[in-house]
DNA sequence: TCCGCTCTTGACCATCTGATCAAGAATTAA
DNA sequence: TTAATTCTTGATCAGATGGTCAAGAGCGGA
């Protein structure tokens, strides 16, 4: 009885380990230069390996950089996952929002990919944006409108302030450069910036 | 008595008119693929003229890009400048998010150059933002320090507000590819974003 | 008209960069 | 141990790209 080659083959030890190594380097040097801006060379050096090794884990560089898109985005949407019809209204949005500025806090690198990618016109994840996001998008800002429609959040259109939850908090990371330059020194940013955001958006959705 | 050279070398029709043309087109072009995305031969095509002809009127790449930047910096910063420690606090908001919103929506190429800027890092122009741009925040912030001192504005950290301010305008002209895929139709969409900014932004502003 | 200066361009160069390949080293399963 | 498979790399290539140059075309003042 011939042995069954596996239809899907399984991946080596070194196989998955070398995937992790090259993504993690390419999350550092795309996530600085964006696509264009990086080189495979950068990369390959980033994680200590030699070109033609990188290249055999990943035969193109667009494949890497959209494996890498890929890794990250399901972990970027989460925290609106989460948003719950059930819960109160201006607790789940604070939460929402806490989460948000936090995750940017400490991923700022994902954010800065997706910033890139988006600024550029989105040539990889275009589809997935009017896709699964805008599916994820509409069914949450149903869930807004209702609260909405039971008087209990001022009436605003629910897609943008999605938008605008997703602006302020992004803005630390995407730009980051600029708001420590303004700032000076950038000490206690993250908390004071957290709550800002948190009063006045917050502050701005009570119904009335 | 021999012919005085103007030490400012005085300039051409052509040359002015050439290098409007250059900036225009690079524009069209750096806006969409950042500096290192985009090649002096794209620009060159673009506005209909020769590589080596547009290196003449700009020698290195580099320098299309700084003057670029230059050209459009102070434009948009006007509309903060414009901002009136004599007027009414919430009227002077909202007619500064109301200015910034439109000059997103008219000018969504100059706000994406220098999104892929600070993006990157802002390697030309690290130097303005921590001069003459964080003067010009610092001045303004103390402006609705005062306001919010005299309780006429909700207590809010002044600075991360003119950061929330700029992110959640700005973010229409740099997203601008998300937002019109999660929106499905781009109709009526700056009204929209116009009025529920203005709507969560002021409303999250007042005293009480 | 004439002359000097500005403007324009085809040809060219050096470098960078994504990608390939063949051949050898390391690993794994039997 | 052995043989098959996976992994690694030096050498190399083709195309893209920023930038140069010399020579000619065009323009404007006298």
């Amino acid at each position: 009885m011939p042995k069954a080659r596996p239809a899907i083959p399984r991946k080596t030890r070194i196989q998955t380990q070398n995937e992790e190594l090259i993504l993690a380097a390419a999350l550092e040097v795309f996530s600085v230069h964006g696509f264009r801006g990086s080189t495979v060379d950068q990369i390959a050096r980033t994680c200590g390996l030699s070109k033609p090794n990188l290249l055999y884990y990943f035969r193109r560089k667009e494949d890497i950089y959209v494996a890498l898109l890929e890794h990250t985005l399901s972990d970027w949407l989460e925290p609106l996952r989460a948003l719950d019809a059930a819960g109160d209204p201006l607790e789940e949005l604070s939460r929402y929002i806490r989460v948000k500025i936090r995750l940017s806090r400490d991923n700022p690198k994902a954010s800065r990919l997706f910033a890139n990618e988006i600024l550029h016109g989105a040539p990889m994840i275009g589809k997935f944006l009017k896709g699964p996001l805008k599916d994820l998008v509409d069914e949450k800002a149903a869930i807004i409108a209702g609260w909405i429609g039971e008087g209990r959040l001022a009436a605003l259109d629910p897609h943008h302030l999605i938008f605008a939850i997703w602006a302020t908090t992004q803005h630390y990371a995407d730009f980051d450069v600029q708001v420590n330059a303004v700032l000076g020194s950038p000490q206690g940013l993250m908390a004071t910036a957290e709550n800002t955001l948190i009063t006045l958006l917050v502050d701005g959705l009570r119904p009335r």
